[in-house]
DNA sequence: TAGGCCATCTGGTCCT
DNA sequence: AGGACCAGATGGCCTA
């Protein structure tokens, strides 16, 4: 078992390196090279159309949520989605063909109320999804990575690996600042802090959170984007 | 054009 | 029974 390469900006293409070099300074300051490379290998590329534009910020949490889906494109599944009440609902026919005659799922439900509690179920999972992107923004707002409007929005896989990546290098921080102390308060006289582990409070080995995981490589872009595997990949979980 | 990402719909399962 | 959660399917948008 080893741990994926500790985020070698090999792993990352030459554009990747030049969002690297666009991070905000502090941002890049603060973040370990590890976790540096990984938010360059994460935020993808430049100008990505809106949340608005797309339509994905639309009604939010706690929003009645006026039936009007988020205006996807025409054509889109959100033309299924029910909300529009005046054709024939796209989805339900195909539900309907896809279950094949006499499938009826609802039990002995009638069609129309079958179909109004199919409109309130699907209303209430996409508030429940957007509920969960407001959450996922929020996090994307407290991840140092780069927010500025030439960067790309985080994906949401990349939003949670780099924010577990964030939690583990804080921590090791705070470990480094714990030891410091200790040794501060212990006098100069003494070698180092902690005999097994040196201090050093920025330099990569210790400030760097991947190398602990110690398991195998991702095949896959988990590699690149953060050097440890992840639990939310699903390449990582493939196979030993 | 392929691949990545995303929103939405849908049916199933579990919980209250 | 109704709601929350989940995963699969589908199709659109965008970028390389």
């Amino acid at each position: 078992m080893s741990a994926c390469p500790p985020s070698e900006p090999s792993g990352l293409g030459g554009a990747a390196m030049a969002e690297l070099k666009s991070l905000s300074g502090d941002a890049y300051l603060a973040l370990s090279h590890g976790y540096v490379a990984a938010a360059a290998g994460l935020a993808y590329g430049a100008a990505r159309g809106t949340e608005a534009a797309r339509g994905y910020g639309a009604p939010g949490p706690g929003s009645d949520l006026p039936e009007a889906p988020a205006p996807r494109a025409p054509g889109a599944a959100a033309e299924s989605s029910g909300e529009q009440s005046g054709d024939e609902d796209y989805a339900f026919e195909q539900r309907r063909r896809r279950r094949g005659p006499g499938g009826a799922a609802d039990g002995r439900r009638r069609p129309r109320e079958q179909r109004s509690l199919r409109l309130s179920i699907n209303a209430r999972e996409r508030r429940r999804m957007h509920d969960l992107n407001d959450a996922l923004d929020g996090l994307r707002a407290v991840i140092p990575y780069a927010h500025s409007p030439s960067v790309r929005k985080l994906s949401k896989i990349a939003t949670l690996l780099l924010a577990k990546n964030y939690i583990l290098m804080q921590a090791q921080a705070l470990d480094e600042m714990r030891r410091l102390v200790a040794y501060l308060n212990q006098g100069p006289g003494l070698a180092t802090p902690v005999a097994a582990a040196p201090l050093t409070p920025f330099a990569q080995a210790a400030v760097y959170p991947f190398s602990a995981s110690a398991a195998l490589p991702c095949p896959d872009k988990c590699a690149a984007f953060s050097g440890t595997p992840s639990a939310l990949c699903k390449h990582c979980n493939e196979k030993p």
